[in-house]
DNA sequence: ATCCTAGAAATGTGATCACAAAAATACTTA
DNA sequence: TAAGTATTTTTGTGATCACATTTCTAGGAT
């Protein structure tokens, strides 16, 4: 295997191997780094963070858990491949999820809640403007995490989370490969029905948010979109 | 800790240990023979099925990710305590992400499937009706799995499994304070809508046998099983 | 008796080692 | 040269050990 691209992280004191590993290697994936199919070794990544192969198999059964990595049969491990039919499923799936996720956090919305939102969307307009799409696409997750987590015991979250992982891989390719990523900002939309208190409108905006832009792409462009990618 | 509640199980040639102890975990934990709040000991598993904290450590990693576990701050690794909130927010997601899974599979449904899937049901009548309550939530399980994995490329079922594994616990811990568990059964009505290939049937079908019954109770009636079962 | 503290036991964590299976490489043969 | 085979290397897996932290248990002081 080649040398892993593992950017370094910001690692917080009592913080365990495994747990470091884990996010390293989340984020990694997240973002695309690790492209898929690239077959991941233990001692590869062990080696790579200075640590042994017994954190890092626990993270790599988590991700697995998670969705984000596969297990061959020969017992490889890697990022599975994404195809069109998995794809529209999974944004089909965040449609639902993030619609009940966002209904349940409706009554626990707070003015202070609301700002950030407000905060981070800023903050996404501005990178998509200087066309710095992985900053978008991670504060584009934050955004819809900092909504939905305001009710603080959520169920349907990891199943939130496991959707991201399992599409952050390929439209993290897929940026690379598309001048400018069609980010559709429906945010306002989900501000001023929060502001509302309207869970009906909503559930409505996540959802646009969701299924337009490129998760609303005809399948042969998707089909298009994941040749490009090497898929 | 005391003496693990752990039935040997059933295992298959070149089934690694860290997969053999997470079946063995995930069974134990499915059917309430783990009770939600006592302690779990890597060292305590790992001697009561003869191997080592190494794979144990893994099975347990992958549980929590799957929402069967969690881990505490100090460490300690549980089944967690059902809540009245929680219950139904997982009722309410069983619906979601069962419809979906339901009606993805409609297309891809064989004469056989319905076969085996009319003789899953009849094997759970049977159960009922010796009032072995396990069993039946086992070939309830059973069912609903020979339904949507007809469809071989479902995201979701993993999501499925997540939901029906935190559940699990309470229904196990609740069928023995509840002489007879309430089965509903609209499994007849979803085998008669798939032969007639009709999703929305199907989709109804499923959604009310998820939403009735146990799941369908009053909030005070869930919180007064809670309290029975200890929670 | 109750609370507090010191020692002991138990527990989670991660590095290392040995082993078996898989993959890669080198070598031989047709 | 190409295909097959033997050898070497790499890799996943699981047991074991050492260490730090937590939990439990006595013993003593108030």
């Amino acid at each position: 295997m080649g040398t892993l691209a593992l950017e370094p992280l910001d690692r917080p004191e009592g913080m365990t191997t495994h747990e470091y590993a884990h996010r390293r290697l989340r984020q990694a994936i997240m973002v695309g780094s690790i492209r898929p199919g690239e077959s991941l070794t233990i001692r590869g990544i062990a080696e790579a963070m200075e640590s042994s192969p017994t954190p890092v198999r626990e993270a790599l059964r988590r991700l697995s858990s998670e969705g984000a990595l596969r297990v061959l049969d020969n017992r490889r491990i890697m990022v599975p491949r994404m195809t069109a039919d998995r794809f529209s499923e999974l944004i089909s799936l965040r449609g639902l999820l993030e619609q009940h996720a966002a209904r349940r956090a409706v009554p626990f919305i707070t003015e202070r809640r609301i700002d950030k939102l407000v905060e981070i969307d800023r903050a996404q307009d501005e990178a998509i403007a200087r066309k710095d799409n992985t900053t978008a696409l991670l504060l584009n997750q934050e955004f819809h995490r900092m909504l939905y987590t305001a009710n603080p015991e959520q169920v349907v979250m990891p199943m939130v989370e496991s959707a991201w992982l399992q599409l952050g891989p390929v439209l993290g390719i897929a940026m690379e490969h598309v001048a400018q990523l069609y980010f559709v900002d429906r945010h306002q939309e989900a501000i001023a029905a929060l502001r509302k208190r309207d869970e009906d409108a909503v559930a409505a905006a996540i959802n646009a948010d969701i299924c337009e832009g490129i998760g609303g792409l005809e399948r042969s462009a998707i089909e298009n979109l994941l040749r490009l990618a090497g898929q």
